[in-house]
Order: structure tokens, then sequence, then C-alpha cells
DNA sequence: GCTTCTCTCTATCTTAAGAGGGAGCGGGGC
DNA sequence: GCCCCGCTCCCTCTTAAGATAGAGAGAAGC
């Protein structure tokens, strides 16, 4: 046929970016027309090839998938992007996926279901694995932080005091700790040690 | 040539052991003899088929890369095993190494660096990477943890408290704070969230 | 206009964390 | 035998962390 789909890999490991390779071109209906190993350079082969899909890691060298996300979809908002990732737990997913990604893989996916989310993406269908939508239901229910608090979040998670954050975010030690507070209620954590494992764990913050 | 070199594969991710099998079997000096996609599978194939290398992954599921090492040597002290890691900071790098693993290599590396590692170590040859030998160095000035620090440093990353940690191991919170207290010195950290994140940072406890 | 939310700041109080000591006991190496 | 090290326990003291409660300013939405 005529009609092949057109894919671009982005991802920081030349391994998987032939193992991915290898399984498109195997298939008929489609192939791979550029790779790029950082975000960047995932933008650049956007901008060239204007792929089908765009199949993008989360965690890249210079540019990370969440913006990556955001500047195609800025310029070319009917995009299709499949998001690739290592951790179900990544917070990240979400945005993407509310940004306007048309579907989310996780790397230990087997074969097929690899193929059959391309073509669902391809035909701007979005492609939903059961995992994530079971996180995403749970995380519904949970309250979510404010821009100011992961802000205080990524400090704690740095091992600062209350004072250090407070001076870093030119407020005082009061206000820290009144963050750090919310944080603790948010997170359902007892300790500031606790809410960075919490935190960690359901990707708020990378480490 | 008739003196192929027979690999066996051990990764979590399907991709990944695409990426590789496409590589490996590319070349005519090699090809692969089994996949494993964790720990029990890695040496069930290894026992089956008594490979040239095995290629492995040092996180997999139900059993560690670093378990898989000593196990297999354990019963082949002449197995010649590749480790394959994503962050170079881990500090399991160094525990398989010692254990006897005869190479490592970064998921990151390029096609060329990966081949040539895997034909060095078929021939006995250790691998060392620049970047990982650069590693071993800074280690090796670094104080190391004992067995009981580390234990108590794996609480800590929980969030528990001394308390806890004290009860969680039966000693009593003042030991408990001893400990805490070398852990802090040794990592050269002001507080315990510090200690987290700096020994997440080295790989040293997994989150 | 009113409510709601976020961010900011205040104050007090209790408890946990961390600094700085010292010390006994067992095992392994010299 | 002795010494070093790892693990355990003890003490005091200071400071940081966390619980609790209240409040004002500004923005967004209804």
């Amino acid at each position: 046929m005529k009609t092949n789909i057109r894919v671009v890999l982005a991802d920081d490991h030349p391994v998987v970016r032939d193992g991915l390779a290898a399984m498109v071109n195997q298939q008929a209906d489609m192939e791979v027309v550029a790779e790029a190993g950082d975000g960047d350079e995932a933008i650049a082969a956007y901008e060239q090839h204007r792929p089908d899909v765009l199949v993008l890691d989360l965690r890249m060298p210079k540019r990370d998938g969440v913006s990556v996300v955001q500047r195609v979809l800025e310029t070319h908002p009917k995009a299709c992007i499949l998001i690739m990732t290592t951790y179900d737990g990544d917070e990240d997913i979400f945005q993407c996926l509310s940004q306007g990604a048309k579907g989310y893989l996780l790397k230990d996916a087997p074969r097929q279901e690899i193929l059959s989310a391309i073509r669902a993406v391809s035909e701007d269908r979005p492609y939903t694995s059961s995992a994530v939508a079971a996180k995403a239901l749970q995380r519904m229910a949970k309250p979510s932080l404010t821009q100011r608090e992961l802000d205080v979040l990524q400090l704690v998670a740095q091992g600062r005091s209350n004072k250090d954050i407070a001076r870093r975010l030119s407020i005082t030690e009061g206000t820290a700790k009144t963050h750090v507070k919310a944080i603790l209620t948010k997170l359902d954590a007892i300790s500031r040690t606790e809410a960075v494992a919490v935190a960690h764990k359901r990707g708020l913050i990378h480490l």
C-alpha cells in the first residue's frame, strides 16, 4: 500500500531506537523516517519530516518530553504524539496527555501493543493503556499541589532546610513552613523525608 | 567462520532486547541464542544455553542483576557477564564488577561500543568504559557505608522516624541516631533528607 | 458582590532531629 | 596479646521540624 505510516523516533538510547526501528520497519504499513537522540533533535526532526506519528521518550537530555510535546503542538496542533516512558507512576504522563499527546506507552510493553498503539495514534485515535487509565483514576482522587508547593517540594527533596528554602524563594521561614505543612497534608506524609519518598513514587519530582 | 560468539540477552524491555538482538545478529561473528525478561529467566537461559556472553540488565523484575551475577558465577565461575545499566552512578555496578562481572555498559552507549564490549568480554578481556573508570576512582575516595548503615538508610529513605527505625531493627532510638549520624557524616549531608538525596544520586538506594 | 483559592505572614507549643561527647563488647587481623 | 572496627547503648544540649490556629492581599470565577 502507498499510505505508509511515517514515524519519527525520539529516544536517547540507541539500543531502544534500534529496537523500535526494527519492529516498525518490519511492518508493511509503517516506516521510520527519522530518529532523534534528544529533545532538540526531536523537534527538528518533526519540523523537517512532518511524520504521521512522533514516538517520544519522556526523559531525554537537553529538553524533556513534556516541553517537546508543548513545543510541537504549539506549531502543529494536529501532531500525533505517542509518549513512551519507563515509569507508569510518572506525573509527567498526565501533563503530556492533558496537553494533547495522543497516547502513551510503557517501555516494557510487548511488541504487539507498541505497534497497535502506533497505528491507533496515526489514525488520530487516542491510545490509553489499562495501567495508565487506572493510575489516572487514582490520581483524580488525590489533591494536587500548587506551583509554589512544587517549588518548595523540589528544594525539600534536595535536602534544604526551611530557612534555606525561605532564603532561596525570598519568603519568610514561616511561609516556607506553611508550604511544607500543606505538602505533608496533601501527600499524606508525616515528615518531609516521607513526603519526598511519596512525591518520587508519584513522579512529582525527579531526583 | 564457525566460532560464533553465542549471546544471551536479559532485559525486561522487549524493545531493548529487540534492539540488541538486531545489532548482534547483524554481525557475522555473533548470534543471540536466547532472551530473558527477568532475573529468573536469565539464570535459566544461562543454564540451558551456556552462552559465551551474558548481557544483563541491572534492574529487572523478580531478581535483580546483582543476584543473577552472584548465582551464575557461583555455578559457572568462568561465565562472561556484561552488565548493562541506565545509570552510571549506580552503586550496584561496582558490586557486580567486584563479584566477577567482566564488563559493564551504559544503555545510551553507541552501537559500536556495545558490540566491541561484547567481543571483549567473550574473549575474557574485561571491558571498562571511561565513564565508569572515572566513577570508580571517585568512589574509592569516599567512605563506604556498613551493612547496618545501609539498613538504616533504607528506612530513612522511606521517611521513617528514628523511633520507628529503632523499632523495626530492634535497637534503641539512641542507636538509630548513632547510625543516622554516621550516615550523615559519611555522605557529607546536613539533614537526613539531604542524605537520601545524596544516597540516591550515588545509587546506594533505589526509591 | 461574594466566594474560593493561592500565597503570604504571624504566633505559640511540642517533639523530633542532630551535634558532641563517651563507652562496652565481639570479631578479625597483626 | 593487642588493636581496629562494627554494633550497640548512654548522656546532654541546641536547633530544626512539625502541629495548631489565625489572618490579610490579590486573582479568578460565579
